[in-house]
DNA sequence: CCAACTACCTGTTAGC
DNA sequence: TGCTAACAGGTAGTTG
């Protein structure tokens, strides 16, 4: 699943790409990838076709372009906002290039090539959105900054965790108060960190949620570095190659397989309809 | 306002 | 072999 380092690898790649490039022609070819756009596929087509990409940002795990001002769409939202879901991949086409099922979107750009977004599971979108006074769009908002942005601030987000009663892993997840963690480095970081997943932010108090924020900004760095993605075909950077920090997981994914810490077995439990890995020993229940 | 729950979706794998 | 169930899980919307 692409999270802060495999989204920061895509916008990367894109940012190579198609950075002053005009989008010569928009075709969806799912209506779900444009499910939040107000006037459906008909009005996304319409107000990205014949724009130039003037930038690639991100911030957590939702991606935009801005685009060059241009008078043939004054009044148009300025940004297209994408979120890649549990399996959307950005990917360029060659002009011989063929297309396949799980292309959602594409566009013809000015070079001549294809961009497509694919998407297997269809979670993800794109949205033409306007960027507020923060140069952040309206549709992105809601969420807090990523560990990765300059202007993130550890103490203040150990604070404003600390400041909930509810588990830890379930506000990592919320994105509210920090921006780009997903179940496998939730599971990373609290390992390292030494917490159980259901321990009450507030009874880590700012300490211990800094303690975590620290281990999530850590080993999302470490997975940006080594390549960024997980070793999974579902999540490519946009040349279709894999990551491979897969191999440097401590927890996610190792059921039954001993601690590299302590050396007790690793479990997986049932956590809100998904799974959580932990060890047992490093990361005790909480007595009530 | 906060916290918790669920629908959304498809390809792969496990089990009978 | 064929069928069913479980599983992967981020987000938005709803409910309590």
């Amino acid at each position: 699943v692409p999270e802060l380092p495999e989204v920061e690898t895509v916008r990367r790649g894109l940012a190579d790409a198609v950075t002053g490039r005009r989008l010569v022609v928009t075709r969806v070819e799912h209506p779900r990838a444009t499910r939040r756009q107000p006037g459906g596929p008909a009005a996304f087509e319409q107000l990205t076709t014949g724009r130039t990409i003037a930038s690639v940002r991100r911030r957590g795990k939702y991606l935009w372009w801005t685009f060059a001002d241009d008078p043939d769409h004054a009044g148009s939202p300025d940004a297209l906002v994408a979120h890649l879901g549990m399996s959307g991949q950005f990917r360029l086409v060659e002009p011989d290039g063929g297309t396949d099922d799980h292309v959602r979107v594409q566009w013809l750009l000015d070079d001549g090539r294809t961009l497509v977004f694919r998407d297997q599971r269809t979670f993800g979108w794109v949205l033409m959105s306007d960027l507020g006074d923060s140069g952040v769009p309206e549709s992105v908002a809601h969420i807090g900054r990523d560990p990765f942005d300059p202007a993130f601030d550890p103490a203040r987000t150990a604070a404003l965790l600390a400041g909930s009663r509810a588990g830890i892993k379930r506000l990592l997840l919320a994105q509210r108060h920090v921006s780009g963690i997903g179940n496998i480095y939730a599971d990373e970081a609290l390992w390292r960190a030494g917490v159980h997943p259901d321990t009450p932010a507030d009874r880590l108090a700012p300490e211990g949620c800094g303690a975590v924020v620290a281990a999530a900004t850590a080993v999302m760095r470490q997975a940006l570095a080594s390549g960024g993605t997980s070793f999974d075909p579902l999540y490519v950077s946009v040349n279709g190659e894999s990551g491979w920090f897969e191999r440097s997981l401590d927890v996610y994914g190792r059921a039954g397989q001993p601690c590299r810490r302590c050396g007790a077995l690793i479990v997986r439990e049932r956590f809100t309809n998904r799974s959580s890995h932990r060890c047992p020993v490093c990361q005790p229940a909480q007595r009530p």
